[in-house]
DNA sequence: TATTGTTATACTCTATAACTATA
DNA sequence: TATAGTTATAGAGTATAACAATA
């Protein structure tokens, strides 16, 4: 039997809450990446997807305020998803600074087929967390990210 | 009063545990760099110098394993900290490819002093989590991070 | 033949500052 | 004057492939 390696000891990181939730991130992103390999989906694309079809009409600014991307990033993000054909792109009847977003019939298949996909890899990673665990550790998570620095 | 902006809905990542752990991560990355602030301290060297600090005459490939850095990467991080004077690293007498790595006093000072810092940031992050939170929280990271894709 | 460290390289994510056009 | 989007740029983290020295 092949010896389970003991890693090394990592001293005073250990007791560190940011170091934790640094690997356990990296550990996901990892997944999603093998969940959605040669789709050229990324965790980054896939977040805008979502809240853009969360919020039909949405502009940049706000999609980007919703999930930590700063407005000058946000731009060759979106260009890559119309060039993609996941979302439409349109100058804001109501205020002609904006660009209001919309995802389409492309762009909503491939969030449900990307999302069936994730969930499934998240569902194999999480099988050991029964339903009080998953519970546990989303609200924790929320909580987190509702503080502020 | 300035009213509690209502962020956009999140859509179908609101479900996901890796988006939570993505914007958690990058919550406490956040405030990792404001605990440092200006000691030129980033996260990943602090980890490697954690490590290194905890397992005397560690080598490069073995402290990478530990954290999850790839060889080619540790090269850079590891001179960093050398020219830093942080850690000191000497070709290592019973096996001549690798680097005996280990803290130097300043290392050792500096560990404690950005140790202390983000102890106190993270104090602070997490004043409503009561010992119970902290345990779950910690917990259930440990749990996700032995986990094998 | 496997492993340690190295170099070169490329991609992604993020950050800031300065600009435009509209409001 | 403030906001939406843009451009340019830089820093940082991570990934792969090919190589030399040593085991």
């Amino acid at each position: 039997m092949p010896d389970a390696q003991e890693s090394a000891a990592l001293g005073p990181l250990e007791g560190l809450v940011g170091y934790h939730l640094r690997r356990a991130s990296s550990l996901f992103g990892a997944d999603f990446a093998r969940a959605v390999g040669g789709m050229g989906m990324r965790q980054v694309l896939f977040g805008i997807l979502s809240v853009v079809s969360a919020n039909p009409g949405i502009n940049q600014g706000e999609a980007g305020r919703a999930l930590g991307i700063k407005r000058a990033n946000m731009v060759s993000l979106i260009t890559e998803l119309v060039d993609a054909g996941l979302i439409d792109r349109q100058t804001d009847a109501d205020d002609r600074r904006a660009f209001a977003l919309s995802i389409t019939a492309k762009g909503v298949k491939i969030l449900a087929d990307c999302l069936t996909r994730i969930s499934e890899h998240e569902a194999r990673l999480l099988a050991e967390f029964d339903a009080t665990d998953r519970k546990a550790l989303i609200g924790l998570l929320r909580r987190i990210e509702a503080l502020e620095l």
